[in-house]
DNA sequence: AAAGGTGGTTTCATAAAGTATACTGGTATG
DNA sequence: CATACCAGTATACTTTATGAAACCACCTTT
């Protein structure tokens, strides 16, 4: 399940040229917020993002932080957030391999995003609780 | 498939007391965060929303409008939207009936939101096509 | 009376997302 | 030598989300 964009960027790499550009101006506006959407939501793309904001951690401290994820999970969205070049992936020669996982300084430009999502789902929530 | 905050709604009218209290801060922070998104993924929600942003609309100029959308998930993403708050529905008493959908002022404060999520959008964009 | 628009609902199917459980190969520990 | 940690993978499964098609009651136009 690659995101709309990667989606499109395999497609541009096949067709060579731009496919029709049928896109109505009104598509044009739509796409960039999808693309955001793509990669923000799902179940766990948030609190591992929000595991990593302070500091790098492995795998299997991700998985004892985040709880309830399966390593299929976290491993899967892992490698998406690592193609969106939001997640650094560092693995250490040592012995066993110790593999770390970090925020790219491109990942925390997310953290606004995410706050904006945050102001504005915290007084959603008061909005809502207080009227039932 | 009511979102979180609605079912938390629904837990604390039918308990009454507020069930333990054993959210981690951690938690805390992205409930908020979740709510929002909540709102605003799935495949139809952000086109209906910005459907609405300039004039109200009735069901049938929204079905033809955004294209490949199907009455029945117009009619669920906007009953959502409707408990929610962020859309109104008006019935008219004419014949036949006419039943118009408009963003009330609460929902346009989404706009900043999603303004937010498209420009890092774009810029997402800009990044991954020039290197690809 | 037939055809077409309005605002949807119902039923059945498929696709996408997520979960459970077991497993691998390597190393270190008791 | 059994057990446990690490960083995952594999397989099977359930749950949600979305889709396609037909249908309803009501009304207007032809």
């Amino acid at each position: 399940m690659p995101t709309i964009l990667e989606k499109e960027i395999k497609k541009k790499q096949q067709n060579g040229a731009t496919s029709a550009e049928q896109h109505s101006e009104c598509k044009k506006n739509l796409l960039p917020v999808k693309d955001a959407l793509d990669i923000l939501s799902g179940k766990w793309k948030i609190p591992i993002i929000i595991a990593l904001t302070f500091e790098k951690k492995r795998f299997k401290e991700m998985q004892r932080e985040i709880e309830g994820i399966t390593p299929k999970m976290l491993s899967k969205e892992l490698k998406e957030l690592e193609i969106n070049q939001l997640v650094k992936r560092t693995v250490y020669d040592t012995l066993p391999v110790t593999v770390e996982y970090s925020l790219t300084t491109y990942g925390k430009s997310l953290h606004k995003v995410i706050g904006e999502l945050r102001t504005w789902g915290l007084q959603h929530r008061k909005r809502l609780l207080s009227k039932s």
